[in-house]
DNA sequence: CTCAATGATGAAACCGTTTTCATCGAACGT
DNA sequence: ACGTTCGATGAAAACGGTTTCATCATTGAG
């Protein structure tokens, strides 16, 4: 309109002529409106560039139809294809996705999911596994309250519903890999404490190898990152005894490792083979190409999304997802002596 | 509280023995309130667990609080910086980010604006150069009336704030740089047609090339993929007269040309190098490691944030930041013959 | 001592929907 | 022809805040 508002369902009302009430079913049930009613409103919004006002309906109806993701930083690659996944089932429900990065700052956490608290958002999808505020506190106990999935990574001691895959299968998968190989002396790099996913991965993996005989020489504590896989080469290929392949618990901590070794002259996977976990884009271009464990991170990041649309409908039972082992050139057979 | 919903204004006014405006004012403006009733209302806010509904207030007062981003792919690590940087910006001033991923779709790029038009998001800021709704019709014209800006990608026809490097200028400089190292014949690959981006950096290439004697063998158009790059390199590496170093419009067309030159048994930087465009998180692992034009991603993402909160301060000029040129090893002399 | 200015607070309108509940005419069974 | 049910529509009450305007007790100027 010329007057620089936008239209609303009143004006739209008059200029159809008819009640108020009428444009507001005519939007959420045309089917009870006789057809030429709907059709003189739909003609109205058209003129007058009606657009419904989303605050007042999310304050008068039931929610705002937004979906807040929380996640620890979202330069990580990572999480990219998660949300795509998110976004694509969200969009399909008639959900907007908000996202925190809470930089794995409680502080921050806590603020984004004030979103949910003040009505803004309506459902949570935890990518970090950490829940927003104190366990126990009120503010724990009314957010959950609301729907919350955690994907990827599980949240401890609550009753969250968890999408993602079987990290103590796949690490165990793994170990198997490296056994059937004929490695026997290995290495493991894990991700921070705290972090389920390290813990089921180192688990799995120790699993793995005890049921195989395999030797773990030693476990380097990762956070994740190319640096911290950097540093933990430093300290592996210092150890009296070398192993012969390293199972880290990320890409990036894998290529930081691989990058470190062959700066060192160490070649991958001839003198060490290497394995990392998550597929991330660039561990296809990575030289050598690395082996890996897929996440179908896509499909994740869709069934989360799903389960909070649903939420209401009952299903809040886990998903998970299978994973699968993608051979590339960073693994190998021990070197022969 | 115990009956499942939230506490209101309300309230917290009766528990407080006050009035509902005053509930009001002690969030919006505290000063105005004695030091006294101040306290209590605190108190019974904290007693009540009360959190404002921001729909409430979005739907009497100004605005949501709400930033949509449009992106062309959120699964692309090229904008997970910038939106760290939008993320953090808008942050700080209260903010929060909605996210929507167009994937290049007009329809679904015009789904997402809605929320704009529908008062769910009070600003706009577009990663893809793209303006939803066509040019010149209402739905384009009511959303302009928002607080607007392109990142990265300028916006063509309108009068839509740019914050960006100066592509062109970064653009020469790398021709500048070829031509400095000796090279004589050299190839581009570029970016779609269509793409502000893609047109800015093959000007700028053509002009320093001219200004220096450069001669471009051929330019080939690519999609930002390194799939298009592997597919520029099956044709450049077939032209009769062979470049001795190719100028990539992104980091992806880079290294999915090496992957294939290297695939051919065609060594770079040795027999051709390379030199990429943005500098993403993997060009410095990247074997060989990506030379590449570095845009300040994280402060683009700020700098962006920042004009469309302070968007009635007035200050709606484009803003240009510093690009460089990050020397790694895909790029040498010409080999000597 | 009186009056206007000031500061703190309250009452009520308003934002734009959704959703009862009531109304009313038409179609229906008998 | 008549009471009844049904389908379409209207009137009005929420939803939970913000903001204007009015009120009232103080306080400072003259």
């Amino acid at each position: 309109m010329s007057d620089g508002r936008t239209a609303t369902m009143r004006q739209v009302a008059e200029r159809a002529g008819v009640a108020l009430a009428t444009v507001s079913r005519a939007f959420s049930a045309p089917t009870k409106l006789s057809p030429a009613t709907l059709r003189r409103i739909e003609q109205a919004s058209e003129d007058l560039d009606y657009t419904v006002n989303l605050n007042a309906r999310a304050l008068r109806g039931q929610g705002s139809g937004v979906i807040l993701v929380l996640l620890p930083d979202i330069g990580n690659p990572f999480f990219s294809l998660l949300l795509k996944g998110i976004e694509e089932g969200a969009r399909e429900a008639g959900q907007a996705v908000l996202i925190g990065d809470t930089a794995g700052e409680p502080a921050l956490r806590e603020r984004s999911a004030l979103q949910v608290q003040a009505r803004a958002a309506d459902a949570l999808i935890l990518l970090d596994g950490q829940v927003p505020f104190a366990a126990g506190s009120r503010g724990r106990a009314r957010l959950l309250r609301a729907p919350v999935v955690a994907v990827s990574e599980r949240v401890r001691d609550e009753v969250v519903p968890y999408v993602g895959i079987d990290n103590v299968a796949a690490a165990r998968d793994v170990a198997t890999l490296l056994a059937d190989a004929g490695h026997q002396h290995v290495a493991h790099i894990g991700g921070p404490d705290g972090s389920s996913l390290s813990a089921e991965r180192a688990e799995g993996f120790r699993a793995g190898a005890a049921a195989r005989g395999l030797s773990i020489l030693g476990t380097v504590v990762g956070r994740f990152t190319t640096e911290s896989g950097r540093k933990a080469a430093e300290a592996i290929l210092s150890w009296p005894q070398r192993p012969t392949a390293v199972f880290a618990a990320s890409d990036e901590m894998a290529m930081g490792f691989i990058a470190a070794a062959q700066a060192r002259g160490v070649s991958v996977p001839d003198e060490i083979a290497v394995v990392g976990f998550d597929d991330i884009a660039f561990s296809e271009l990575f030289a050598p190409a690395l082996t890996t464990v897929r996440q179908p991170r896509h499909a994740m990041g869709r069934a989360a999304a799903d389960l909070v649309v649903r939420w209401r409908a009952g299903s809040r039972r886990s998903v998970i997802l299978p994973h699968e082992v993608v051979m590339r050139d960073s693994f190998g057979p021990p070197r022969r002596r």
